[in-house]
DNA sequence: GTCCAAATGTACAGCGCTGTAAAGAAGTTT
DNA sequence: AAACTTCTTTACAGCGCTGTACATTTGGAC
C-alpha cells in the first residue's frame, strides 16, 4: 500500500498541489466548491501529510526534547506529564531523552540530537557544567531546568531551592524541633542541588539560633530509600539524637521513614519528617509525608514560555526565573505541633 | 548562524557531496587521504547531518513511538524505561505518548501521529477495541502491549494475566489464607486487564477447593490508593472477614496497607497482601510488598523484537508472544507461612 | 462598460540528503 | 598493449511538502 501524496489528491481533484495543501491547512481563501472537491478526494484516498517532507519544508518539526536524568524517577516521570501536557496544549510534541545522569549522554543530547529533529530542548542537566553548556550553544533554542548549571547565557527556569530549605526548616521550627537532620548528602556525588538545600537548612538554623551541628548532616552511599533507612538506623544507633528530618527528595523521605519505624521511632510524634517534590508517594507512605512542593505545573510553563519565546526568535541573554514553591502539610510534619 | 551542509562541506573539501556523504556514512570504498580531508572539512565546519532530511530520503526515521496511557504511572513509567533503554540500545529514538487513556488520543496516536513520523509504534490500548484496531492498519508496523485488545492481525506481547493471578492467589493458599480478597474493581471501567485477573483469581480459588464469595470481590471507585484504603476500611467496618488481599495493582496495595493499617489489621500476620507489576512502589511501603512481576525488560526486548521484524519488512499476521512472569516475595506476604 | 483591488488558483523552485547510474582511475589478466 | 575487473568518485534526480511569485477570476466602485 503506497502512500497517498499530495500531488495523488491533487491529480484525482484536479487542482494543483498547493491548493490541496490550502485546504489541508485550512486556508481562507479557497472557494467552499473547491474546497468540499478536494476534502472528498482526502478523505477518499485516506490522504495524510508526511509530516518530515513538511518539516523539510518548513524547517519546523513541532516536536520539542526533555532531556531528563530518569524517566522512572517520581519527581522526573510527574514533570515529564506536566511537561507533555504543556507542549502538546501548545501544538508541540515531546520527545523524551534519558540521560541516566551520564556525561557521554548529556553531551549528546545537545549535539547529535539537536540535529533539526527537534526546534527546541528541556534540558535538566546534571553533570555538565555551565561553562560546557554554554560553549556547546547552537542554533536550537535551549531551556535548562534545575540548578546543576546555571550559564548566564542561557534561559533557566528552577525554584528557590535555599528559600525552599528554609521554608522546610522554619515549619519544623514552628513545630517546636530543635535537633533536625538533613538527609542527605549522598557521598561522592554531591550534586549542586543537595548543596543548595543544605545552604538553606543551615540559613534557617542560625536565624533560628539553633546551633550548627554537623553531626546532623547525613550521608548516604547512594540515591536509594533502603541506603537512608539505613542511614538513619545506624545514627540512631550511634546514639545521635534528633527530633525532625529534612530530605532531599521524597525518595529519601520513604527511607528515612522506614529507618525510624524499624528504630522503633514515631512519626511524628517522636521525629518528624519533611520530604522533597511532592511527588505521588508522599500520600504512599504512612505516615503520610510533608512535602516541599515546586509548582511542576508552573515549572512546565515557565519553561515552555520561554522556549517559545527563543523559537520564534528571541535573541538577548539567557534570562532566570524562580517558579514558586509550597510545602504541603501532610501526617508526617503537621501543622499543629505533635 | 546558519546551518552547515552538506554541500558547504563539499565545497570546502573540493569533493562531491556524495564522498561527503559516504565518509559521513563510513563507507568503505573511500580512499584514505581523500576521508581524511573531508573529515578536515567537517571538523571545521562543525557540520552535522540534518536528521529531517535524511530522513525524507531514506524514508526511515530511526523513530519509534511509544503511546502508554500515563507516563507517571509507576509500572508504565518503570516499562518506558525498558523500552527507551532497549530502544536507545538497538540505534532508536523514542517518543513517548501520553493517551490518558482517551479514546480520542488513542485513535489519535495510529491515525495522525503516524504520518512518517515514527518507523513503529509501540501502543499500550485502553479504550480501544480489537476490531477499530484491526481496522486502523496502515503501512506503520504496530505492536500492542497490554491485553485490551487483541486482533489476530497485529502483532502483540503480554504476560498471562489468568495465569499470574493464578500463582499470586497460589502463593496465598500456601500461606494458609483461605479468604482472599480481589481489590479491585474499578465501577463503571472494567478494563479488560482486570477482568483477566479476577479470572485467574477465580480458577485459582476453584483448584484450591476454596468456595466462590462475591463479597470479596470488591469495588473502587476510581485508581487511587485512597479509595481502595477507603473500601477496604469499609469492608471491614461492614464486618466482612478476609485474611488475604491480591490487588489488580501495586497502587492499589499501597491502598490496601493503609487501609488494613487504619483499621488496626497486622500484615501480613492477620492479613496477606500481594501488588502487582513490582514496581518500585513495593520496596518503599510498609511491610514491603509481595508483587507480581511481569519481566518488563523481557516484555521491552520481545516488543521491540517483533517490531524489527516487521519494520524489515515481514509481514504475515499478528504473533502473540507471552512474556514470563513470576512473583517477588517480600514481607506482605512472605515465602514461610507468618 | 472600464478599471482596480481583492479573492482565488497555479507553477515551480527549493528544503538537505541519499540512491542510482555511470564515468573515471587503477590494477590484473591475457 | 588491449581487455577486463575492481575501486573511487561524481552528477543528478528525487523524497513530499511549502513559500514565492505570478496568473486568473470576481465583484464592486466609478
Amino acid at each position: 500500500m503506497a502512500r497517498v501524496r499530495l500531488i495523488d489528491v491533487a491529480e484525482l481533484a484536479g487542482v494543483s498541489m498547493k491548493t490541496v495543501s490550502n485546504v489541508v491547512h485550512n486556508y481562507v481563501h479557497v472557494a467552499p466548491a473547491l474546497r468540499q472537491k478536494v476534502q472528498a478526494a482526502i478523505d477518499e484516498l485516506g490522504y495524510k501529510p508526511n509530516l518530515t517532507a513538511r518539516r523539510l519544508a518548513t524547517g519546523k518539526t513541532g516536536m520539542i526534547a526533555l532531556a531528563i536524568p530518569e524517566i522512572d524517577h517520581p519527581y522526573f516521570s510527574e514533570l515529564s506529564r506536566c511537561i507533555a501536557e504543556e507542549a502538546s496544549r501548545r501544538g508541540y510534541r515531546v520527545i523524551i531523552e534519558q540521560t541516566l545522569s551520564d556525561t557521554v549522554a548529556e553531551h549528546a543530547v545537545l549535539q547529535d540530537r539537536e540535529a533539526g529533529l527537534v526546534d527546541g530542548v528541556i534540558f535538566h542537566p546534571v553533570r555538565m557544567q555551565a561553562l560546557e553548556l554554554a560553549r556547546s550553544q547552537r542554533d536550537t533554542p535551549l531551556v535548562l531546568l534545575g540548578e546543576a548549571a546555571v550559564p548566564v547565557t542561557t534561559d533557566h527556569v528552577m525554584i528557590d531551592n535555599v528559600a525552599a530549605a528554609r521554608d522546610g526548616v522554619r515549619h519544623l521550627v514552628a513545630l517546636g524541633r530543635q535537633r533536625i537532620v538533613f538527609l542527605g548528602i549522598v557521598a561522592d556525588d554531591i550534586t549542586v542541588t543537595t548543596t543548595r538545600r543544605l545552604l538553606g537548612y543551615q540559613e534557617a538554623l542560625v536565624e533560628a539560633g539553633i546551633p550548627l551541628d554537623p553531626e546532623l548532616v547525613l550521608t548516604v552511599p547512594d540515591f536509594t530509600p533502603e541506603s537512608c533507612s539505613a542511614a538513619i538506623q545506624a545514627a540512631i544507633a550511634s546514639g545521635l539524637t534528633f527530633d525532625a528530618v529534612l530530605c532531599r527528595d521524597d525518595k529519601f523521605a520513604v527511607g528515612a521513614l522506614q529507618g525510624l519505624h524499624r528504630a522503633g521511632l514515631d512519626v511524628p510524634r517522636e521525629v518528624a519528617v519533611v520530604g522533597w517534590d511532592d511527588t505521588a508517594l508522599t500520600s504512599f507512605t504512612r505516615p503520610t509525608l510533608t512535602s516541599i512542593a515546586p509548582d511542576k505545573a508552573r515549572l512546565a510553563s515557565t519553561a515552555l514560555d520561554l522556549l517559545e519565546e527563543r523559537m520564534r526568535g528571541h535573541q538577548g541573554s539567557g534570562r532566570h526565573r524562580l517558579v514558586p514553591h509550597s510545602i504541603t502539610v501532610r501526617e508526617s510534619a503537621p501543622a499543629i505541633p505533635g
